[in-house]
RNA sequence: GCCCGGAUGGCGAAAUCGGCAGACGCAGCGGACUUAAAAUCCGCAGGCCGCAAGGCCGUGGGGGUUCAAGUCCCCCUCCGGGCACCA
């Protein structure tokens, strides 16, 4: 038997001393006297990790192993990870590891979100090349990666500012651009006069410039290209129900993004000859906003028709046919004009004014309608009235500033009125038409009915404005009479199931939700309106004035107007010998070389698109470029694809709850509309860890409270630090950053290579198996039960609420417990086959959490094989039981007292127990046992009085 | 204003199903080893009263359910985050 043949073998005889000691014979054995030295065994690693990439590489899709994806958010190359890379990384990390030893095929690659201003700025300051300079951080990132010990597939890496990547962002852009899904239009961005130049969102720092805190930015009309992400709001909102993996507070700010709204469309005639010219001149806008409040989804003016062969009709709306003709005509006529010139002429106007409600049920009580200052019919009203033309600028700018201050919420409400009025299309009556501030142009139709009496805001405007404010809602239970109106009105918007209306002709006497249905069904009955849907989620504007991005493959000819970049010419290259310069503008239209070309169509002149796409496309599908980053066919191999999807895991900040996580599953649809994919959505688990802070608030340079990785791996270690990542908090909360915490961990896994190191000589002698209840010998037993209690904890914690830090503190304390019963491990008290057994299994429960120390370990246990491949420990309950427990006894539900009993032990047992204690017994003299609860391995209750 | 989180010792936290509140770690105190220090090991440690045995109080505050509440229910306070004249 092996047991008795290594046990035969040991080195030194165990009676030499009552804790065992390697003899200095052993060279091992000076090693196993050392100290813990981080700064000589993780280099070693290291070296030896890096020379074989194919260690941490996913195996081929036959292996037959069941697939596992696990992904961290890509990170943005500034130059240096920080602290919360490290956490999500870590994170990430030891999930791979031990899906890995849980016999999974791990997909877990790393990459970068490589374009972006940052390297433009960087540009402008030291004169450096953005690509060089994005490289080189990118060097100092993936070596930072390394000596973390992160097990990435590097051979999957994936650089967004490279041709092999962007050029499939071109590729994607003109497969939506066939389809009807990227289209330009004329539309609202940050203007920095100083700088001369667009900004983005994240540039406005309270509505003023970033680099010239005094400037305030204005809003300026650029024409820009646009992905129909709107035209997915609804399966978008529909998808999240189905993520039952991803964290509520995630998908409760995607409905909230996505800000579905249910109600109706009602039009409101204009009143006849208000405005002659307005008949029968549908325009462009305002066949947008006809469609728009039809429920139809709105195509742009200067695009091919979607194709007819839509796979499920999901992705593209029909064109609005009313006013097709109209459409192709302008498109025709514009599309000659050169980009730069071409503008969008304001719409002249409509002969009705399309409301969008939520409260159709109150439209007896609409005293007033409240436009948008944009609304096309105002800008018509203002060109034949001086004085309206001013209040109507002085409404916009208010409407301007406030937004600009990030406030629109708090904006003073004023309006003027128009002297036109329009028809209840339910009543017939007049209602005077009003533009107001705090209505919304991109919002709706941009056009709202006022009901004082039952919409808070619409109340404090007609109180300022001394509106009519008509009741048409009454609470039920206290309405008398109808024609009498006698009754109490309900707070403000008021809609449940005690509603009643009133002075509201033929829908008397319903209930608001009732009468919400009947009037929409009538509006549409008589053709004056709708039910319909709206969303908050607008359509994705993808252009950057910027250089570092990528090139929108677009060419504007003189003759044939916008024409994609054919896929053969595939990639538009982003010029490298460029001078970053402070003018504002696109920098690429300063680059003669990129910009003159020649239209693929007719061949005579043409110039490119200068602006670049939102870095947010290219992670939008990065994660599916891993399952193949090299392939050159396609943005990647639909079999790979279709074996690694769904991502089984993300890993990242809750930053990106909204933009990345909304594009990227956008992106997934389209593609999945595409055929190149099947999978609906792009991740079946996300989870969002917590922040790093210190002295109270999120690390950054501006607090002054960044703590430096390389500084925490210098003197600590890297399994240090990322296991005190993983332990000073649960990784979905906030995490405190104490570096006296670093070290007690550093403190932990010293103790851990003392340990081991010190039997690992007697341990060799031993196979590594697993051992039952019956062989083992009673001076090990206590430990083994610790080892497997542990084993059970650990395993559950990996395999569920990711509570590493109890995992964590689970092994510190069996390796406490080890310690108190060294003499015994280290006597022939315990056999050699148990020593090994136990350390053996406390490196493989070390291994995802501290992977160099345990590989390390792993080697002084005299294996040779790679230890990411080795199985999970295996876990024996019988091994784990404990033949005895301690039971809480309380007296009226106050502990008083603990017995010790056998497990499993009955009620009439533990009942009997806990009366014969001796402190019960005297706790209870002269009282009456009223009743005794017994919950069987939990506690024992003695209800006295 | 609306929607999510959260509040437990000096500090980070644990208690997964309603059953010993504070595991594990940090900082602290005491001791062993040492000429000394470092390192290491052992012990103490929620608050108040008490020499002690022991008692009382204690999971942001108030109420409730229960034999039993950090945990469940109702109300409130504070902190963090998201959304916001969205019609």
């Amino acid at each position: 038997m092996p047991s008795e043949e290594t046990a035969n073998q040991r080195t030194v005889p165990a009676s030499s001393s009552s804790t065992f000691t390697a003899e200095t014979a052993e060279p091992e054995a000076r090693a196993a006297e050392d100290r813990y030295r981080p700064a000589e065994i993780e280099p070693r690693w290291q070296e030896r990790w890096a020379s074989r990439p194919e260690l941490y590489a996913a195996e081929p899709r036959s292996s037959g192993k069941s697939k596992y994806y696990v992904l961290e958010m890509l990170p943005y190359p500034s130059g240096k990870l920080h602290m919360g890379h490290v956490r999500n990384y870590a994170i990430g990390d030891a999930l791979a590891r031990f899906m890995w030893m849980q016999g999974h095929n791990v997909l877990h690659p790393m990459g970068w979100d490589a374009f972006g201003l940052p390297a433009e700025n960087a540009a402008l300051k030291n004169n450096t090349p953005p690509r060089e300079w994005t490289l080189g951080n990118i060097a100092a990132m993936r070596s930072q990666m390394q000596r973390l010990g992160f097990s990435y597939d590097w051979q999957t890496e994936v650089t967004t500012c490279l041709p092999e990547y962007y050029r499939w962002n071109q590729w994607f852009f003109l497969k939506m651009y066939e389809r009807g899904l990227a289209y330009r239009k004329k539309s609202k961005v940050n203007w920095c006069p100083q700088c001369a130049t667009v900004l983005a969102n994240e540039q406005v720092v309270d509505g003023c410039c970033w680099r010239h805190e005094e400037q305030i930015v204005e809003q300026r009309d650029i024409e820009q290209w646009f992905l129909r992400t709107s035209n997915y709001s609804q399966e978008l909102l529909d998808g999240l129900d189905g993520l039952t993996a991803w964290p509520d507070k995630v998908k409760t700010m995607q409905r909230n993004w996505i800000g579905r709204s249910e109600g109706a469309t009602v039009d409101f005639l204009l009143e006849t000859g208000a405005i002659e010219a307005a008949k029968d001149d549908e325009d462009l806008d305002s066949s947008d906003k006809k469609a728009r409040r039809e429920g139809r989804a709105v195509l742009p003016a200067r695009e091919p028709p979607a194709a007819p062969d839509e796979p499920d009709g999901r992705a593209a709306a029909p064109a609005a046919p009313i006013s097709a003709n109209v459409t192709d005509a302008k498109a025709e006529s514009k599309a000659k004009v050169a980009p730069e010139a071409q503008s969008v002429p304001e719409a002249v106007g409509d002969a009705k004014i399309s409301v969008f409600t939520t409260r159709i049920d109150t439209i007896y009580g609409a005293t007033s309608l409240q436009l948008a200052p944009e609304h096309p019919l105002v800008q018509q009203f203002v060109a034949e009235d001086a004085a309206l033309s001013k209040e109507v600028a002085s409404l916009l700018e208010q409407q301007k500033k406030a937004r600009e201050a990030g406030d629109i919420g708090a904006i003073e409400k004023h309006g003027v009125f128009t002297g036109h009025y329009a028809l209840n299309p339910f009543s017939q009556e007049r209602v005077p038409i009003w533009v107001a501030n705090y209505v919304l142009w991109n919002y709706g139709t941009g056009a709202v009915m006022s009901v004082p009496a039952h919409d808070a805001r619409d109340y404090e405007f007609a109180q300022k404005y001394g509106l009519e404010i008509r009741i048409v809602v009454l609470l039920r239970r206290t309405a008398e009479t109808i024609e009498g109106g006698g009754g109490e009105a309900p707070m403000l918007p008021y809609t449940g199931e005690d509603s009643l209306l009133i002075n509201s002709g033929q829908f008397n006497t319903l209930g608001c939700v009732e009468a919400q249905h009947k009037m929409a069904a009538f509006a549409e009955e008589h053709g004056f309106g709708t039910a319909s849907v709206t969303y908050r989620l607008r359509d994705w504007g993808i252009s950057r004035q910027r250089y570092w991005g990528t090139p929108i493959p677009m060419i504007y000819c003189d003759r044939d107007g916008i024409v994609p970049v054919p896929e053969d010419q595939l990639p538009i290259l982003l010029p490298e010998q460029i001078a970053i310069t402070q003018q504002g503008g696109s920098p690429l239209a300063r680059v003669p070389e990129f910009v003159e070309t020649t239209c693929p169509r007719c061949g005579g002149p043409a110039r490119r698109e200068t602006d670049t796409m939102d870095t947010f496309v290219d992670s939008s599908w990065y994660f599916y470029r891993y399952t193949s980053a090299k392939y050159d066919k396609g943005p990647f191999d639909t079999d790979a694809v279709a074996y690694w999807f769904p991502i089984d895991q993300y890993i990242g900040g809750v930053e990106h709850a909204i933009l990345h996580l909304i594009y990227s599953r956008f992106w997934t649809r389209v593609m999945r509309d595409m055929k190149l994919i099947t999978n609906d959505e792009p991740v079946t688990r996300l989870f969002t860890q917590g922040m790093v802070i210190r002295n109270g608030a999120k690390m950054s340079k501006s607090k002054g409270n960044v703590v430096s990785p390389d500084e925490m791996i210098a003197r600590y270690g890297a399994d240090a630090t990322r296991m005190y990542a993983l332990f000073a908090a649960p990784p979905d909360r906030d995490l405190d950053w104490q570096e006296d915490g670093v070290a007690g961990v550093s403190r932990f896994l010293a103790k851990v290579y003392r340990l081991v190191s010190k039997y690992s000589v007697r341990a060799k002698n031993a196979e590594f198996r697993p051992l039952t209840v019956r062989e083992v010998s009673p001076a090990a037993l206590k430990s083994l039960r610790k080892l497997h209690q542990t084993i059970s904890k650990v395993t559950q914690d990996f395999g569920g609420r990711w509570h590493f830090n109890t995992s964590i503190a689970a092994i510190m304390e069996l390796v406490n417990a080890l310690m108190a019963a060294e003499p015994a491990l280290g006597s022939d008290q315990a056999t050699d086959l148990e020593v090994r057994h136990i350390l053996q299994n406390l490196v493989l429960l070390l291994a995802p959490l501290a992977p160099y120390l345990a590989a390390e370990l792993w080697e002084q246990l005299g294996n040779t094989d790679d230890l990411l491949r080795q199985p999970w420990p295996a876990f024996d309950a019988e091994l784990a039981r404990e033949d005895e427990v301690e039971l809480p006894v309380q007296l009226n539900g106050k502990l008083k007292s603990v017995i010790r009993v056998a497990a499993g032990a009955d009620e009439k047992t533990l009942s009997e127990a806990a009366l014969a204690d001796p402190k019960i017994k005297a706790a209870i003299e002269g009282k009456q046992i009223v009743k005794v609860v017994v919950v069987p391995g939990r506690a024992v209750n003695i209800v006295v009085k």
